[in-house]
DNA sequence: AGCAAAATTAAACAAACGTTTGATTTAAAC
DNA sequence: GTTTAAATCAAACGTTTGTTTAATTTTGCT
């Protein structure tokens, strides 16, 4: 797949209107217009609308497996890179969140017929790296055995955009002036909080 | 507001179809085939389809804090009662995972114009019961005083609808292999893992 | 410079959209 | 039984939708 500066400016519009828009509730004219091409481009380029979608999900699903290894493999101990692996996740979903908007709205209705083939294999290989990590730690004698580590993800990407959907209502009760002070609530208190509550869940026997 | 059968019949069927295929994405006409009425009825009754919207989301919104004060009020000791609460929170959160579906990708674009003040009523009447309730443990000695009750929910609900926003990857992961597998895994897998996560950090001290 | 391919454009296309109209049927009230 | 209001309907309204067309401009190569 070999994307030139228009086309991947044309991707780049069209996160920002379909996150904030849907992917249906954004039109080609509105993204031509946004992107300053032509209408027809967009068919010319992308071939259609729906195939605009799927591309822009294989241009930005990068691999996330390299950067969980480096932190994994760190000469720290468990709780620490423990503590490092949820920093970089709810950094890495906070920086993707318009992506991950998109996917969540369009990949939980099953009768879509968009092809999440590149997401779901991101997803598994990202499940079977944090489950190696948790499993040496829980033979090493530091995490708890007694945990759904299939559900640890959900946990912490879910603290994230539980907080991110309900944005406006967060705003009122912190409260949060600006988009700046939401940034830094996400990456100090709330990754705190998650850092806090995973770590409670895996090294605190119940 | 009074609404007679037929009125209720709409606002359910399009509670279905908005979840599935978003508010743009579903048109009056899909609406009226599937409740079986004529179109013209969905103006007639609502006045437009936005205020269709609106008043389903006023219909549906019931009133959670009563459920919660039950809950909370039992004679039994504070973890009982918080685990009693989550399963309550995951309950309820996954009986009405359609309209938070529509309120989530609608809420959180800040340039839509809908009326969200009974969400956000009863969002923040919720929150107040949850806080009220959390910080009486930590006055008795049985809760952790060091956490961030406002992101509490976040990570119940959270928890939730990020496996349920991925219920294609994780059925194939677990494996869940209809939708009463799910339900199941819903009410007894994770409401567990909830609990215990929930638990761990209100109880363990870091 | 001259040519072929790629890029860009305005215009047109049929289909689908939300809404309104005006006529007709049903229901309720007296 | 007559009257009045509510409910229901098919049809039409003007827009907007995604896509295609055909003509034109730009680019890259020899």
């Amino acid at each position: 797949m070999k994307l030139n500066e228009k086309q991947i400016h044309i991707l780049n519009v069209s996160e920002k209107l379909f996150a904030e828009n849907g992917f249906d509730g954004t039109s080609v004219r509105t993204i031509a217009k946004e992107a300053d091409v032509n209408v027809a481009m967009i068919s010319y380029y992308f071939g259609s609308k729906e195939k605009l979608l799927e591309t822009f999900l294989l241009y930005r699903i990068a691999d996330f497996r390299n950067e969980l290894l480096k932190v994994i493999n760190q000469e720290k101990s468990y709780t620490e890179r423990l503590d490092d692996l949820i920093k970089l996740i709810i950094h890495r979903t906070h920086d993707k969140r318009r992506m991950y908007k998109i996917i969540h709205f369009e990949f939980s209705n099953e009768t879509r017929g968009f092809d999440f083939k590149a997401y779901t294999k991101e997803k598994l290989e990202s499940f079977k790296t944090i489950k190696s990590f948790v499993e040496k730690g829980q033979d090493a004698g530091v995490f708890n055995k007694n945990v759904n580590i299939e559900l640890l993800m959900p946990t912490v990407q879910g603290s994230y955009f539980n907080f991110y959907y309900n944005k406006r209502f967060y705003k009122t009760l912190i409260p949060l002036e600006n988009d700046v002070a939401v940034d830094i609530y996400v990456h100090q208190t709330l990754t705190k909080h998650i850092q806090q509550t995973i770590k409670s869940l895996l090294t605190y026997e119940i």
